[in-house]
RNA sequence: GGGCCCGUGGUGUAGUGGCCGAACAUGCGACCCUGUCAAGGUCGAGAGCGCGGGUUCGAAUCCCGUCGGGCCCGCCA
């Protein structure tokens, strides 16, 4: 036996009884005769102290121990007196007396402080991410993911769902995102591609007749990374038949709000989840991931200017554009040089200018960027328009609509930031609702997806496929939370015609239509049952969950944004034989 | 592909043209110390400033290039 006990669990009633612990010196305080070792493993720290009276050689093991030793030690439990106790340690009313110390194993000085939070670079954490890992945060941290994924497991087993795996080794459709390749050794210049998601094999399994499928699913794709994504990622995959979006909406809100309450009942949330159109979310925010757990909405200025002679607006509003605000109150507070941190991150946001306006009290003038160019009428019928209050500040853009979106989104997030709206204790769901189904893009000159070629359309929409494809909305729906998108699904189309139609409009022909999703296309002719589905992100909802501003923070072994494993150093070259196997030459520019 | 930020003993920082063959804290080594919990005290070792070039009488500091890390845009059906 290793040990009798965990460095987290002793308390005064073990008192009197002899225990064993294992575990890392933590920190060591030598005082000569008198020394304390706190012990650390995952589960808490235990101060055992070493009295060279009593047990001298149990003392010399501790006198040569250093931070991050791995000892064995052996004694009675104490109850600390009442003055020494340690409040700050679940076990701090309590040490243990030392009586034999074994040395398990020693250790070479860190290049982290494992008792401590450092700021050092992220790339020196990544090297030595075993040592990192170590560290409270990361323990916590992926306790906290192990803890969610087991609560969505045990709730959707209880709902009836099959937790079924699907290869990683599957067919490269070259929609989408950029596939990881692997080649094959059996079959000379051929190749498997690594799920973007498991997409086409969960509706497979609801042909099959496993009608309520989940995974915790492993995705990868092949394209630049950000804070919130790695190359490699984890989904809750999941699929359902005989559902409706509503079916699939419910069950998603109850499974996230049980979750919330057992695993972060600190936190508060907002239930039902508010639900948004696409378009509403466009109007009203600018974003189709708002962050809900504040207002500062967009506030459409068209009405009001609509017949201004001004050019700051006549350009826009001539050529199909639009005049939108956001009112930052008390902003109006703001330097020239705060002001112009706003224009230049308008103008890094793809608008050509910002208009701002600071509302003065009653009867002052007006401050801004652009009272010379409007009256003074329009100009105190925008401030109605946005409910201004004195020492407001108003930010305006008038442009494209995409634009108008893009700038004010950004200007909301940020003065969302600077004004400390968003409440890290609030956990703000939502559904965004009735996406386009495609959308034309410019440069391919051609219809795009925008969920994926199997989102079914809304039946009251069908007629516009073959005249006004644009307006056509998809029973898609993406579930957000705090400004992230969490996750994102679909009701599927089953109807060989209806896909048919889809395919045309995005100009798959028949014959690329086969080659790509034959198997589907074929399966869905043996019967497929109407059926749908959803894949929130573990590892948004994780770092979210966790406080956390990257998902490398809930992942034990993340990459680089280099897409570099900084601990193994993958990727990294192979062997001139294990290419001849796979048919390889390397082609390097 | 592009924009911005960062890189100084093991670790975190200071130093932004000569005061620096580099300072502070922590960690490390030695010694003292029987109630600490970031223990305390004394002494000591440890970097030539990511790398390469250039400017200058003189470069950690300025310039160019390069490597590594981060944030963002593009990309992510």
């Amino acid at each position: 036996m290793f040990r009798s006990h965990t460095c987290g669990e002793l308390r005064a009633g073990h008192a009197g009884q002899e225990v064993l612990l294992a575990g890392w010196v933590h920190r060591r305080r030598d005082h000569g005769p008198l020394i304390f070792i706190d012990l650390r493993d995952r589960y808490g720290i235990t101060q055992v102290v070493f009295d060279s009276t009593a047990a001298p050689a149990a003392h010399a093991v501790a006198s040569d121990a250093r931070s991050e030793y791995v000892l064995q030690v052996r004694g009675p439990v104490f109850e600390r007196p009442v003055e020494a106790y340690n409040p700050d340690l679940a076990t701090g009313t309590i040490e243990v007396h030392a009586t034999e110390a074994t040395l398990l194993n020693p250790a070479r000085n860190t290049p982290l402080y494992i008792n401590k939070e450092g700021g050092e670079d992220e790339a020196l954490r990544l090297k030595y991410r075993y040592l990192d890992l170590r560290r409270e945060r990361m323990q916590k941290n992926l306790i906290l993911r192990h803890r969610i994924v087991k609560f969505i497991r045990d709730y959707l087993d209880r709902e009836g769902f099959l937790e079924i795996e699907t290869p990683i080794l599957i067919k490269s459709t070259p929609e989408g995102a950029r596939d990881y390749l692997v080649p094959s050794r059996i079959h000379p210049g051929e190749f498997y591609a690594l799920p973007q998601s498991p997409q086409q094999l969960k509706q497979l399994l609801m042909v099959a007749g496993f009608d309520r499928y989940f995974q915790i699913a492993r995705c990868f794709r092949d394209e630049d990374q950000r804070a919130d994504r790695q190359p490699e990622f984890t989904q809750l995959d999941m699929e359902l038949s005989f559902v409706d979006q509503e079916d699939v909406l419910d069950l998603i809100e109850r499974l996230f709000i049980a979750l919330c309450r057992e695993v972060v009942p600190h936190k508060r949330l907002v239930t039902p989840f508010p639900r948004l159109t696409y378009a509403e979310a466009l109007e009203r925010y600018g974003s189709d991931k708002p962050d809900l757990r504040y207002g500062l909405e967009l506030v459409n200025l068209g009405p009001v200017v609509a017949q201004s002679q001004s050019g700051l607006f006549r350009a826009a509003l001539d050529t199909g554009g639009q005049v939108k605000g956001l009112r930052v109150p008390g902003a109006g507070t703001y330097s020239r040089k705060q002001l112009d941190e706003l224009v230049d991150m308008a103008k890094q946001a793809g608008a050509r200018g910002l208009l701002w306006a600071v509302v003065p009290a009653d009867g002052g003038d007006v401050r801004s960027s652009f009272g010379k160019q409007v009256s003074p009428e329009e100009m105190a019928a925008i401030i109605r328009q946005m409910e201004g209050e004195p020492g407001d500040l108003l930010l305006i853009v008038a442009d494209a609509p995409k634009i108008v979106a893009q700038v004010l989104d950004r200007l909301r997030r940020e003065s969302g930031a600077r004004l400390n709206l968003a409440d890290p204790n609030l956990l703000a769901w939502g559904w965004v609702l009735d996406f386009p189904l495609v959308e034309w893009n410019e440069e391919e000159q051609r219809w795009d997806a925008v969920h994926h070629p199997f989102t079914a359309p809304r039946d009251e929409d069908l007629h516009l496929m073959g005249t006004d494809p644009g307006r056509v909305r998809a029973r898609a729906y993406d579930l957000v939370l705090n400004g992230y998108e969490v996750g994102g699904g679909s009701i599927r189309i089953h109807r060989r015609d209806v896909q048919q139609q889809l395919f045309d409009l995005l100009g798959i022909d028949r014959e690329t239509a086969m080659r790509q999703f034959g198997h589907m296309l074929e399966a869905f002719e043996y019967g497929a049952p109407p059926h749908g589905g959803i894949a929130p992100g573990i590892d948004r909802i994780c770092m979210i969950l966790a406080d956390e501003s990257t998902i490398r923070e809930v992942m034990a072994f993340p990459k680089t944004q280099q897409a570099v494993d900084l601990m193994t150093s993958a990727p990294s070259p192979v062997d001139e034989r294990q290419l001849r196997e796979l048919h390889i030459a390397l082609r390097l520019e």
